[in-house]
DNA sequence: GACTAATTATAAG
DNA sequence: TCTTATAAATAGT
């Protein structure tokens, strides 16, 4: 719904994705509240912006919705709860943590004994398409400076000084080491490396999932765990 | 959105109440998925249908979100039951998670925008050199199952049978590329030679792989979206 | 569930 | 933030 259609994945400029954060969570919350009065449901809906803002909405309380979540009547033994959910969630962080550590060192070349041909295929197409990636934006970095050093000779062409010396020899520097990668053809356009993003996200870490109902239903959530009015929302 | 416009008021007729909530609820499950992918967001949504049915999404684990919610620093007072030290090893590992994810976007060649012109050419060195390890890594292995291929072809030799015929043809087409490769010079760093070895793997080895992205996209999708993984998705 | 006509959300400017 | 063209959700069938 909008001008365009877009592709459901991270938005990589921060300020788009900061609008579009502001946006789609009034429109969630929005809908939420319209799923609770128009069926006649209970809702909670947590939700923390990237910088960990907490927004939220519940249209009974957020404790009630909780404790009804956690199976559980009232609030008694809380410390419980609190700390199942502190130890396996470090234990998530943890697998995360070697998950991503494994992923880096393979895209560094290393750990690939495990891999088969096809593997260190895809893994090969995605670190050489992230290659170009850098060596376009540094280009255009590199383009830019010695723009920006032209530009100021320019200025300083009329009044000759010592200053003007360190601009010259930069910027022949410079144009020397980019004139040596010219020459260089574009890229192919076969489309192999169009999968390169999704390819890390399989490996991902589903085993802990199975404990979290055990920890759910064994675990007490007390009274001061939540504290949350009608539909509130925050700004951010 | 729909043939006539509805007031937000709760639906008395209890089959058209139960229609439109699992219609919303799919709706409001989407866009929750949505705005965490989109935004890089932490959501999690829990909703009792009037009968006391539970649905709920989390982009992460449920215990996550509902640990960070309760551990929020500004309640610390009434809501403190994780101990002090959890909360602080957990930050530390989410920012140690953080600090890996931008690493790898970065690697991908994401998320330049910060970089200098010397960070952007570090970066290029470094996955430069992971990408000829993964290269060669792959190239020996493809090595080793030509040569496998070879030995067999020797042991059928000598009794032709119509086995053997699918591992000749397997040869030839690897070797024949292998040859065409030769002779070219081995890494220049320009990234051309990106396409060098996949096309040997693609035309020389089946091509099952691509059927398997497929599949994988699709699984994920689903997944993400109503899977018991993430979010659990129940049927009412 | 599948099908639209209409409404609503929202991407881009 | 505000506008508006367009994509998406959905009410009624």
């Amino acid at each position: 719904m909008g001008r365009g259609k877009i592709e459901i994945k991270r938005i990589e400029n921060a300020t788009n994705r900061q609008v579009t954060f502001c946006k789609r969570r009034g429109g969630l919350v929005k809908k939420a509240h319209e799923l609770a009065v128009l069926c006649d449901a209970r809702v909670g809906l947590i939700i923390f912006s990237s910088s960990g803002k907490l927004f939220e909405y519940a249209n009974s309380s957020m404790k009630a919705i909780l404790e009804a979540y956690c199976n559980l009547p009232e609030a008694a033994g809380s410390h419980a709860f609190a700390s199942q959910i502190a130890v396996s969630e470090m234990t998530t962080l943890r697998k995360e943590i070697a998950q991503l550590e494994t992923e880096k060192r393979r895209m560094k070349g290393e750990e690939l004994s495990v891999l088969s041909i096809e593997e260190l295929q895809k893994l090969e197409n995605e670190i050489d398409s992230g290659l170009r990636n850098v060596r376009l934006r540094k280009e255009k970095l590199i383009a830019e400076h010695i723009e920006g050093l032209t530009s100021k000779i320019m200025e300083l062409q009329n009044e000759p000084s010592s200053r003007s010396q360190s601009c010259y020899s930069e910027l022949l520097t410079l144009t020397a080491r980019e004139t040596e990668k010219s020459g260089r053809p574009e890229f192919n356009d076969d489309g192999q490396d169009s999968e390169s993003s999704e390819t890390l996200l399989q490996l991902g870490l589903n085993t802990y999932h199975d404990t979290q109902d055990i920890a759910h239903k064994n675990s007490v959530l007390s009274d001061n765990i939540c504290s949350s009015d009608e539909g509130d929302t925050q700004m951010e």
